[in-house]
DNA sequence: TGTTAGCACTCATTAACTTCAACTGCTAAT
DNA sequence: ATTAGCAGTTGAAGTTAATGAGTGCTAACA
């Protein structure tokens, strides 16, 4: 049983004007701003029925109406208008890609930039998987008596430096050999299998058994450490703009959420298979306490190969459809990155 | 003209008693916790001759009084409590730095950790003076056909390392000899004479020019960026639950400086000489429509050598002299780090 | 049967007013 | 110089009344 389409219009009217105004929404706006022909008498017996089907709610008895979570959730799936963006904030997205980027935690940290100075919403963005990242060499450089950095290069760009304690008594050269040694040891193996080598590698290695511990507990080390990789958080105080996080209570919940940035990453992923994911209110009640929000990831792949998901998390009252087309632009531009196709080509969208 | 020794201790009184409870302080108030004595119109009449000094104020006729910056300023310099910092709060910092830690990066990270831990403030801390650490070695190691990664070790640790471009034809033997003759160019240099090489070394690397200028490059880079090392920020929602910043306008304002680090620069610098800088109010005010706070910084030392400084922001009013206790001791566990000594045995304070 | 005008009703918000209590400043006595 | 006593000031909290935005319902209408 689907709802009239006129219902339907009046859900996107509500939540349209809530999204702006973020006020309760009178029959009479509705009649003024969206359905003219009509009477407020009619479209407060629409209004009555959506809230009994659970799409509405009154604030109290003598206010208009606030769109709920399902409202939300029905705007988001089939009712959302498409969004085109403006001349301007096409060209802030191409300047932030438009020059040779080579690492990947710059490409995210420049999605997390951008999202938010377009969106002026809190951004997030995390490499994911790290597991499946596909070793291509190691390299173990020796930078003083007692330390040596270890270099680990993969098909996502670099995953870690780190520097290991040595003993003093191993020249450069040592270093060399037992980096060509164990880069063709670990070549094209996943982080998954090296941290569970098998005998073969086992075997392979015994002859540098101590570097290779090493390397082994700073790949654990960095995959347990959260099991993900880093989460750049951008515009964190963005959130003090919504009046829904006017008083300090309600703030402090957010950023406290949002400070302990690990936590979110379960939010985040998820949404490897799907290209955009929208998780509004209860949807994302990862734990107890945690405050309302709405958090909308795209899962970003350059060259066909995914690289992190990127987002926007702020109140379940937020401009969706200007949030997707941001998210999905972005998309397009970075799968075009490596090509070394100009980022000012694939501006064919509709229009 | 100094003030008398009674107009001392009830200056002490008041910023004491406002310390813990943020609101003004009554005569009767003073009389009973701090100078049973005297009656409360003594007091009164005190009360009123400090205020004419501009030592206090009052919020509105009928209220009590609350200090000024030049009470806070005259408690930290001369009335301010020694306090003994607790068993169990010293046991905190000493688990900070019981461990083996070779990055200076680390050990700013937990000298934040451990500030914004025991006293509930926010804390920040730096690397300073990049410009005047010296390079102990330079590694350059191909990764792939077309990267380089530059490692500059210097005095404060690895100062930076960033990937570089390079011809497709250079084989690694070739990056070995480029290292070690870039390292020996560079070795027990500062970062700043390289930036300005001298004809000596620009005739002595005429032979390895491209990878010259991409180190100097990329040193530039690190340098211009702020002109400063990175800021770590521990704790910024902290700043919330002061009822200084119950209102959201002037918790955004904080917020918002805080998330610009690089600006706080010039705030926690400064005390290079001096090994503890507290900066009240005014003092502070380094942009327009800075939010009113209090900064109190030290310069911190490891074997000697200055690593960086860390302090804690906040409101004006704050626990100074817990603040001052906690940075000290940290002062004292850090210069002992690298001597190997426990640092259990360095609590030979006062008492 | 769906739509609409009309009207009574509800309830948050605001302003005006009152009360209350926390302090002070001042005066006069010690 | 200190102090008791008291009048005076003022914000905070509580009360009441007026306001008006917006609804739900009823009865008439197409």
């Amino acid at each position: 049983m689907g709802i009239s389409e006129r219902k339907e219009k009046i859900i996107q009217a509500v939540v349209d004007s809530y999204i702006v105004s973020c006020e309760p929404i009178s029959s009479a706006e509705i009649k003024q701003n969206f359905l003219p022909d009509l009477s407020s008498a009619t479209i407060r017996n629409e209004l009555a029925a959506l809230e009994e089907m659970g799409y509405l709610e009154q604030p109290h008895t003598s206010a208009g109406r606030v769109p709920t979570a399902e409202a939300y959730r029905l705007y988001v799936d089939k009712l959302m208008p498409k969004r085109k963006l403006s001349k301007s904030e096409l060209k802030v997205i191409n300047s932030y890609f438009d020059h040779k980027i080579t690492e990947i935690d710059e490409i995210l940290r420049n999605t997390a930039k951008v999202i938010t100075e377009i969106t002026s919403l809190t951004s997030v963005a995390m490499v994911p998987n790290v597991k499946s990242a596909v070793v291509d060499s190691i390299k173990i450089v020796k930078l003083n008596d007692k330390t040596a950095l270890v270099v680990i290069v993969t098909n996502l760009g670099i995953l870690k430096d780190a520097t290991v304690e040595i003993a003093e008594d191993l020249n450069e050269q040592y270093f060399i050999t037992a980096s060509n040694f164990i880069s063709t040891a670990f070549h094209n193996r996943t982080i998954e299998e090296i941290m569970n080598p098998d005998d073969m590698i086992n075997e392979l290695l015994a002859e540098y058994e101590q570097l290779f511990r090493a390397i082994i507990s700073i790949i654990t080390d960095y995959v347990e450490n959260g099991g993900v990789g880093d989460i750049v958080l951008e515009g964190s105080t963005k959130i003090l703009d919504h009046p829904e996080y006017a008083n300090v209570r309600k703030a402090r919940a957010m950023l406290e959420m949002l400070e302990a940035k690990e936590q979110l990453a379960p939010m985040l992923q998820g949404s490897n298979d799907v290209s955009l994911n929208i998780k509004i209110g209860k949807d994302n009640e990862i734990a107890e306490g945690m405050p309302e929000c709405a958090i909308v990831t795209a899962n970003y792949r350059v060259g066909g190969v995914t690289i992190g998901n990127a987002g926007v998390i702020g109140p379940i009252r937020m401009d969706y459809s200007k949030v997707v087309s941001v998210l999905d632009y972005i998309g397009k531009t970075l799968n075009l990155l490596p090509e070394g196709k100009s980022v000012d080509d694939n501006n064919n969208d509709e229009e």
